[in-house]
RNA sequence: UGGGAGGUCGUCUAAUGGUAAGACUGCAGACUCUGGAUCUGCGUAUCGGGGUUCGAGUCCCUGCCUCCCAGCCA
């Protein structure tokens, strides 16, 4: 670390300058490469099964992986986890690809599939048979489980474990060919039935399965379970560190074994702690249920947190990034507040997003001083986190739309927007002063009349005098109707999973996680492309949905901005 | 009541026997043509009990709590 000798030719220190804090598995990285374990080399993978779409507890899994390979100078493949061909599909490759892609993960051309090394498995099971360490069973499933012991108690060893080689060989064969139903046999490994550890009891390692695999086909109709494949894969790939999630802590036991037991190259398997985030649910599974049960539009739903869901909503990777950075790499299952994804997706929009003004709750403002007919074109910052983004005009006429809530006939202590007599600002235009308003048969408040100060063009009184509130608008006859998705959490519980006797987690549901309401937008957002993301100042980010079209814009609201003012509201009641 | 893994501010993460730190949240304030952003300040934590040590979040013993495991799922 000190470099006495540290001239401007001083050798760079320390390989971990951009490492951030420290956690368990860059450690183990570190020391390995310090041991010469692999020879220098770090090679992860990213293995997902296709069979449904990628998650944020996925993004964590992919920085983690790729970004250690980054970090190091290594490699990080994607590798399909496709050996149950009953609940793989195509349409999970496809998305999965297009999110890893999308969430910076480079696997620079390496991408396989468990599939591809269907062959090499079986030939290894042949020789397992061979060397006795393998056994076809007939057993049925309930036997099987029967045999299989309980947490407590030992299990029983399988009255066909002692069968010959041959037999063994020959039934294996015979299985691949297909001349057995599904269920009626399986291969097992010869461990131990009075192992401790449950998935060391003679786990299985083919059961049949006529079934079509998304990849082979009807080539085969024995398939390899995830223990009796993930090891193998990884060794075959090389990989070094082979990065997976604690439930499968118990399984390490068994990866190891069956490496060893074949003679292979041994990667080593690290567990770390899952994300889980308050008001969310990352289970495939359940996401699934929310998916056919449609409770929600589809997998890209903006209130899904699948990669494709938040993508539609207006989050980016880089903020997904951040986040994963600020809540580390642990082995402690916590849970994590929703506050700190949002807090990163916001630092990255602050930095990038364009500024624009629309109105979604629109009140009618006019302007009693201003001539009839005249538009102003008022220019406009478009990003003041960002000089580079330039300036843009906004038209200004008599008739304006401002927000319902920035106007207050009866104005609560503290709120500094318009109300009647009070001057405000707009937003890049003039100061206005609430002379009149206008009421319905009901009561309600529907036009707003106000008069204006042409001194302040811009914003500034040459007078020095100061107003307490900005607010947006815009010119009711320049503006576009735009549709717009506010969305809120899509449950209602911090644990959406926490749910009384007799109910489900669907009973969390949030019934208010969708508005969809016309709002008014300034002209510049005329032809937004879809994925366009924007800051609609004061209110929130928003981001152009796929479903956006040039005649009808449609935004959805990623999030909304820090609101000073409704925290202050809610505690004052 | 078997095996495995964990327990540090409200939350997440650091501290690798030597001053318990950072971020988010919360609260207070400054600034502001976004009640945004930014800045400043404040607050709260080593699961309990023993022990080793000059010194323990860290090592040892013990107790408690939480999570995972009995798919021919991954």
């Amino acid at each position: 670390m000190s470099t006495l000798n540290n001239g401007p030719e001083a050798a760079p220190s320390a390989p971990s300058e951009n490492a951030g804090p420290s956690n368990f598995i860059r450690d183990i990285i570190l020391d390995d490469l310090k041991t010469n374990k692999y020879g220098g080399r770090v090679h992860t993978r990213f293995p997902p099964e296709p069979n449904g779409y990628l998650h944020i507890g996925h993004a964590k899994s992919i920085n983690i992986n790729f970004g250690f390979a980054r970090e190091f100078n290594g490699k990080c493949n994607l590798r399909f986890d496709d050996t149950n061909p009953c609940k793989e599909e195509t349409e999970y490759v496809e998305s999965i690809i297009e999110d890893v892609r999308w969430l910076g993960g480079d696997w620079e051309g390496r991408l396989f599939y468990a599939s591809d090394y269907f062959q090499q498995l079986y030939e290894w099971a042949v020789q397992m048979i061979k060397d006795g360490k393998a056994y076809i069973c007939d057993l049925t499933a309930d036997e099987l489980r029967e045999q299989r012991g309980t947490l407590t108690e030992p299990g029983t060893e399988s009255p066909y474990r002692n069968r010959t080689v041959e037999e063994n060989l020959d039934l294996f064969e015979r299985m691949k060919a297909g001349e057995f139903p599904d269920g009626a046999r399986t291969l097992r490994a010869k461990i131990d039935m009075a192992a401790k550890n449950l998935n060391l009891r003679d786990p299985i390692m083919y059961r049949i399965l006529h079934a079509d695999h998304h990849r082979t086909g009807d080539k085969w109709c024995i398939y390899p379970m995830y223990d009796y494949a993930h090891g193998q894969c990884d060794s075959i790939e090389g990989i070094t560190h082979s990065i997976c999630t604690l439930e499968f802590e118990d399984h390490r036991p068994l990866y190891d074994w069956y490496v060893e037991a074949i003679g292979i190259y041994h990667p080593q398997q690290i567990e770390f702690d899952r994300l889980s985030i308050t008001y969310t649910l990352l289970s495939k599974r359940r996401l699934l249920q929310l998916v056919q049960e449609k409770h929600v539009t589809g997998w890209d739903d903006p209130r899904m947190p699948t990669i494709s869901g938040i993508r539609r909503r207006g989050y980016t990777p880089e903020g997904l990034k951040n986040f994963c950075g600020r809540i580390g790499v642990s082995k402690t299952n916590g849970i994590t507040e929703l506050s700190l994804l949002e807090y990163s997706i916001r630092e990255d929009l602050n930095k990038s997003a364009l500024r624009v003004m629309g109105v979604l709750r629109p009140l009618k403002v006019v302007i009693d001083n201003y001539p009839e007919g005249q538009v102003e074109q008022m220019e406009a910052v478009n990003n003041p986190e960002d000089a580079s983004a330039g300036t843009r005009t906004v038209p200004f006429s008599k008739v304006l739309y401002i927000e319902q809530e920035d106007f207050r006939e009866d104005p609560p202590k503290q709120y500094f927007r318009l109300s009647p007599g009070r001057e405000v600002r707009l937003r890049y235009g003039y100061f206005i002063k609430c002379v009149s308003v206008v009421k319905d048969g009901a009561g309600n408040v529907v036009e707003v009349h106000c008069t204006y100060d042409p001194a302040t063009r811009g914003g500034n009184a040459p007078d020095g005098r100061k107003v307490k509130a900005t607010i947006h608008w815009v010119s009711a006859e320049h503006a576009i109707d735009a549709e717009v998705r506010l969305y809120d959490n899509l449950f209602l519980k911090e644990n959406p999973g926490d749910v009384p006797e007799g109910k489900t987690f669907l009973d969390n549901l949030n019934p208010n996680s969708l508005e969809v309401i016309t709002a008014k937008l300034e002209p510049s957002l005329k032809g937004a492309p879809v994925l366009s993301r924007y800051q609609f100042e004061r209110m929130g980010y928003f981001c152009v949905d796929k479903e956006s079209t040039p005649d009808k814009l449609v935004f959805n609201r990623t999030v909304t901005l820090r609101d000073t003012w409704a925290k202050i509201e809610k505690k004052s009641k």
